[in-house]
DNA sequence: CTTTGCACCTGTTGGC
DNA sequence: TGCCAACAGGTGCAAA
């Protein structure tokens, strides 16, 4: 469900609910996620409150004195803010109950998120040291892109998925991404032009600002934290259209499989 | 070092 | 209507 603009979307919708509270209580019903919930989080979160609330590629990060709740959603996880007396439902596997009579609810079928616990600089944490520059800063160019892309011959679409080379950048987007820059996801990432990487990191960074400012896309199940769902699927070009005309030219759009994941583009705009 | 494929789960969808 | 295979927005990890 969840790719970065959902990831900051969900941000968004708690951040407010959030910052500034004190964590009353860990409700845990199902320790059983990624990795299991650590006995700390509950241990060392209640009684602190939470100073602010951040997000890194596709991490949402809870900040306190004594250390950071860092939340992955995982493929269907989501975050809402719900009174502390709503009953649970299933797949409602932690609370954090806050001191305003809410609960900030971590909801998630499959499992594949995680909530861990992570004393002092969370930049310092495993899962965070080695992530690559955030798309929507500065510090993320072309010319960076093209750097990182140097001798290297996995397809352009995996290479940009990798969090290393740039943080958050998931299965639609880089897709969407890559028809936004004319650029085929199957070309070997080190054979771009400079050219070529400039649209990229630019088209990386369109696409995202422009699904943040619409809430996300919802495909079937995304919700934002306040129930709503995104709008950004109107606007997808190629992601989950194989076979539909291109918006931009009419040619049929194709759908290959290039590692493991579905990729989508349109064979007569990208090369 | 890079690249590839798997594993972890449940729910939905589409074809027969 | 029912059944079953295929597929789904992520990503750390092991193996090659």
């Amino acid at each position: 469900m969840p790719e970065l603009p959902e990831v900051e979307t969900t941000l968004r919708g708690i951040r407010p609910h959030v910052v500034k509270k004190r964590v009353v209580r860990v409700v845990v019903r199902n320790r059983r996620l990624r990795w299991p919930v650590p006995a700390s989080l509950a241990a060392e979160l209640v009684g602190q409150t939470i100073t602010a609330a951040r997000r890194r590629a596709k991490y949402l990060l809870l900040e306190t004195r004594a250390g950071t709740v860092l939340i992955h959603l995982g493929m269907s996880g989501g975050l809402r803010v719900v009174s502390a007396r709503t009953p649970p439902g299933r797949h409602d596997h932690v609370d954090l109950v806050l001191s305003s009579g809410d609960c900030l609810r971590y909801h998630d079928p499959r499992r594949f998120g995680a909530i861990l616990w992570t004393r002092g600089d969370p930049g310092q944490d495993p899962l965070l040291s080695r992530l690559g520059p955030e798309p929507l800063t500065r510090a993320f160019t072309g010319r960076v892109l093209q750097e990182s892309a140097r001798g290297r011959t996995a397809a352009v679409k995996s290479f940009i998925m990798d969090a290393r080379v740039v943080a958050g950048v998931g299965n639609i987007y880089a897709s969407e991404a890559l028809f936004l820059a004319g650029i085929r996801p199957e070309r070997a990432a080190g054979a771009l032009s400079p050219e070529s990487c400039a649209r990229l990191a630019c088209a990386i960074k369109r696409v995202l600002r422009d699904a943040i400012h619409r809430g996300g896309t919802t495909l079937r199940d995304f919700k934002s934290s306040d129930g709503r769902p995104g709008r950004f699927q109107a606007r997808l070009n190629v992601y989950g259209r194989a076979g539909e005309p291109c918006r931009r030219c009419g040619a049929a759009v194709l759908r290959t499989r290039p590692g493991q994941r579905s990729a989508y583009h349109c064979p007569r705009c990208q090369r």
